[in-house]
DNA sequence: CATGCGTGGTA
DNA sequence: TTACCAAGCAT
């Protein structure tokens, strides 16, 4: 892991919230790409959100790099250096209990256990107790601490559950703990921690307005919500409309517009919603556009579209009319019923 | 304290 | 194909 070889704090700060809920393999060429652009806290300060969202595109939860910008700027504010205590950590924006604990150790040799996904696996098991309270799995985490080396013994015990203690089919036999796990002897380790119950998956229904106008394209940066904020989309509207689209492309973008083509879609998902985007093609012949609820609208040629920051399903959705714009058909695209 | 946030790999 | 899962956090 590049992090690993020159663990510098900010090096270890920008991986731990790379590794936020997100795999290591996943993690490395984006790291890569982030530290080439970015290499230390004074040239992130001054980024723009919006090269930093597109540095983050396809890696997810957006609002970490949103947060990572405006921990950089506080710091640079404060003194231009992290703090090497998990109290000061813990305050900035996007440092939780287990990100500020992983910089503290990792990074300043600071005695804190951190308690992730791994660690509550590994414990569990370990223990053979199914049910542990954070409070029980922190003092647990503590106490196990190896206080000469915290930083490697934190990252040993999150390896050890990534790899050895895997969820599904732990590799007991070559675990360095086997001959003192608990869950191990009473059989069955794969059955700790028990799994936490999932949100049924929603099905969901989006409309987009694939607008063309002189070689452009219209595109709309996000403003509200939580969800996908700062990046770019085809102008959407979430409710299945009892006006035809091309009245609300006229009221609420304040285009006259022609449909032309197909109606396209394809489905994604995102946490526990399952989504099928309808993707309307139209031709602009006059009107100059409104935001409507977004921060921004432009017109942009193919071309500039690749350097905005967008969502992974929306990026296919923008390849894919590029694509068949330019006469490259791709047998992704269905046509709706 | 429950909920929502993204994505790609894997069984 | 679907469901599950992964080095969590903010609200």
């Amino acid at each position: 892991m590049p992090w690993r070889d020159h663990p510098t704090p900010y090096r270890v700060w920008v991986s731990e919230v790379m590794l936020q809920q997100t795999q290591v393999a996943t993690v490395i060429p984006y790291f890569e790409r982030f530290m080439a652009r970015f290499p230390d806290l004074a040239s992130l300060a001054q980024a723009d959100e919006s090269e930093v969202l597109a540095l983050w595109e396809g890696l997810g939860y957006y609002r970490r790099a949103r947060l990572l910008v405006a921990a950089a700027r506080a710091l640079t504010r404060a003194g231009g250096q992290l703090p090497d205590r998990y109290d000061c950590l813990r305050k900035l924006p996007g440092l939780g209990p287990y990100t500020a604990a992983a910089v503290a150790s990792i990074a300043f040799g600071q005695p804190i256990a951190v308690v992730d996904g791994n660690v509550r696996r590994v414990l569990s098991r370990l223990l053979g107790a199914k049910e542990m309270s954070e409070a029980q799995l922190r003092r647990e985490a503590q106490a196990l601490l190896d206080p000469d080396s915290p930083g490697d013994f934190n990252q040993a015990m999150m390896e050890l559950g990534a790899t050895v203690c895997s969820p599904k089919a732990p590799r007991c036999r070559q675990c360095p703990a086997r001959d003192y796990c608990r869950a191990r002897r009473l059989g069955r380790p794969e059955a700790f921690p028990p799994p936490r119950p999932r949100p049924a998956t929603v099905p969901l229904e989006e409309h987009a307005a694939a607008l063309f106008r002189r070689g452009r394209w219209l595109l709309a940066r996000r403003d509200g919500g939580e969800r996908y904020r700062g990046l770019w989309e085809l102008p959407r509207c979430r409710t299945p409309l009892a006006a035809p689209l091309v009245e609300w492309v006229e009221t609420v973008l304040g285009l006259i517009a022609t449909a032309c083509g197909e109606s396209r879609e394809l489905t994604y998902s995102i946490t526990h919603h399952r989504v099928r985007l309808v993707v309307h093609p139209f031709r602009v012949q006059s009107g100059r556009a409104r935001r409507g609820l977004y921060a921004e609208v432009r017109w942009l040629a193919p071309a500039e579209l690749e350097d905005l920051p967008m969502s992974a399903p929306m990026r296919r959705a923008v390849r894919l009319l590029v694509g068949r714009e330019t006469g490259v058909q791709t047998s992704v695209w269905r046509r709706t019923s």
